[in-house]
DNA sequence: TGTTTTTGCTTAAACGTTTTCTCCAATTAT
DNA sequence: ATAATTGGAGAAAACGTTTAAGCAAAAACA
């Protein structure tokens, strides 16, 4: 492992002037520099990251908080885009990408915040986590460069996918296709329900629809027995719904399984629509209709924004960047506006 | 960030004295390991990890190598579970998990081993890459510790899912249900492919099935429209086998889809068999059959054979475990041994 | 010509650890 | 009583950088 000081003896310099060559310093001649990062080069020199992060703080690593809340974490299929997203583009600009320690039974017990610095993380994403964790707010309320997914914390960057704008596609396409006895199977309370659900409400009264109470119902995000059971209450209404709306594409095949158990079948006797659009959401049978998320555009966003507010501290603080998603026309959904003209015809004859 | 010579202030110690109290050196009294370590608790003291590993070179840092052929990468269900259980692992020992950036544009580039060394991994895990990559080769033959997931390298750890025993089980289960024409779409040459399609052939002997030539196509692993169009094939032959094995559960639905759109209905008509047991493969109707892998175990597995291999330089550093995985039974496939024995019966009257 | 400014480089301290070596005092052995 | 041993602590160097301060020579100015 070439040094500086190797450098340095082998061009009859100082230390000094190796290490002001190599970072481009302006008191170092240009022969001189160039000289310096031939011999460098050539005995394959790479900086030594310890010693440099010692003296300047900056560690070129870039913290993800990303717990696992239920199992998941990895295995979210959205969450996994996103990062998997943020992480070619963090790459790019030669930062390391190194996974918040969220181990809380460790010996020496770290808060989130102590971790953080121990790592020397130069910024940190936050995603999927329970947002009202004290640590986690001792953390956003640090000095470390912050960027948040799906979550707004007053001053901090975010990057948003855009619930109230999907919400407001998918149930204006779900309008469209002739579907007036909508319900919605909403996640548990957060953030992106309390969004989502507020978006659907408001689209719903814009498109002049009635919506009764017993078709709002609650299962936990990614939950297919939850989602499976409230399915089952809607399917024995006296008046059922045509379409339901799931929280996200796991749940939905969740509903799926119990309508089709019922000897019910999709979507000639009932619509169903997902959320995520995860990738397997076009290959089943039929294809799941749902609200593709941009995670590729959530991800590189994250990054360029938590990149900006590390390198240029004079950077606008807190900004939220919405990031909006397409409705995926799948065929688990059924154009069904001829047979509502009938009916309105058969009332209003 | 208390440092060390702030607690030496405190106590009224040396600064080596505080290291090696906190280091428990046996050079120190009890009574003042005991003070000092008070003290360092009650100061919020964290070493500074840079500096220690300036002096050390021993980071805590695990490095995680696991490119992104085709688009895959963290979004690779299989993968995806694996590293969730490894990062689990290695949290619990107080390592931290870095991805190995594998850029390859960056302004200087730097191969593998030069990037690890640059971070300073104490180990690396490598999964899911073109094991022939040279740059891998040098990574693999330096001397930090490695673990390979489901490929051998020559004197390095490995720890693979069983594949012999996978497609034995596998297989067996199926013939069990009556199958005799059993067609396998296996995935593109590798070293998993490899070892599949050989025990694929001996099971089949054992059982004495006979497998036509035509029965053995291959397609990418995870190529959804690749596996449909293999499956296509199967299905225009003048004797169609009456069960598919695919290289993977995503391939399994590309399969699904087009014996779908035939109007043949699964497992009635045909049955469908995957491999590596997603999520969603229980989530679907009909449920998938497929071989569930132990990623469990694999992650877990692979984290403790690392971390004793850079804990104690002295364990054999070659080693293979095995992790078995186990057949899920699901609803794509159909017990037809009566009729078989009916036809049998029929022919031997 | 003498003074100031600029240019280009070096010296040395600092970052926060670990570790070897040295030292001293107290204990034990001779 | 003296020598040898031991236990406990500190001094100082080292890891590989960065950077403030310093300094000589050259260039610019008067």
């Amino acid at each position: 492992m070439a040094s500086l000081k190797d450098i340095a003896r082998e061009c009859h310099v100082s230390v000094a002037t190796v290490s002001k060559a190599l970072n481009n310093h302006s008191d170092i001649s240009e022969e001189r520099k160039a000289m310096i990062r031939h011999k460098a080069e050539e005995m394959g020199y790479h900086p030594n990251l310890f010693a440099r992060t010692l003296k300047t703080k900056r560690s070129y690593n870039i913290g993800v908080l990303f717990t696992d809340e239920a199992n998941n974490g990895l295995t979210h299929d959205y969450f996994a885009a996103v990062l998997d997203s943020f992480k070619i583009a963090v790459e790019q600009k030669d930062y390391d990408l190194t996974f918040l320690n969220c181990n809380q039974a460790r010996k020496h017990h770290m808060s989130y915040l102590e971790r953080a610095r121990y790592r020397g993380f130069d910024g940190v994403v936050i995603a999927c986590v329970d947002f009202t964790d004290p640590e986690i707010l001792e953390l956003v309320q640090s000095d470390i460069p912050i960027v948040t997914v799906d979550y707004v914390f007053n001053d901090r960057m975010a990057v948003m996918s855009d619930n109230v704008r999907g919400i407001e596609d998918l149930l204006s396409y779900i309008y469209q296709m002739g579907h007036r006895k909508i319900a919605y199977i909403h996640g548990a309370d957060s953030h992106v329900t309390r969004s989502r659900l507020s978006s659907f409400f408001r689209t719903a009264e814009k498109l002049g629809l009635e919506i009764p109470d017993e078709y709002i119902l609650e299962s936990e995000y990614r939950d297919v027995e939850g989602a499976a059971e409230a399915t089952v209450k809607l399917l024995d209404m006296q008046e059922p719904p045509t379409c339901i709306m799931y929280p996200d594409d796991l749940s939905a095949f969740g509903g799926i399984n119990v309508i089709r158990k019922r000897g019910m079948s999709i979507p000639e006797d009932i619509s169903v629509v997902g959320y995520d659009g995860i990738r397997l959401a076009r290959h089943v049978v039929p294809m799941l209709t749902t609200l593709k998320q941009d995670t590729l555009h959530l991800g590189r966003y994250a990054a360029e924004k938590l990149i900006d507010l590390i390198e240029n501290p004079r950077t606008a603080v807190r900004e939220i960047t919405n990031v909006k998603g397409t409705v995926f026309e799948g065929q688990t959904i059924r154009k069904m506006f001829e047979e509502n003209r009938r009916e309105e015809d058969d009332r209003n004859p």
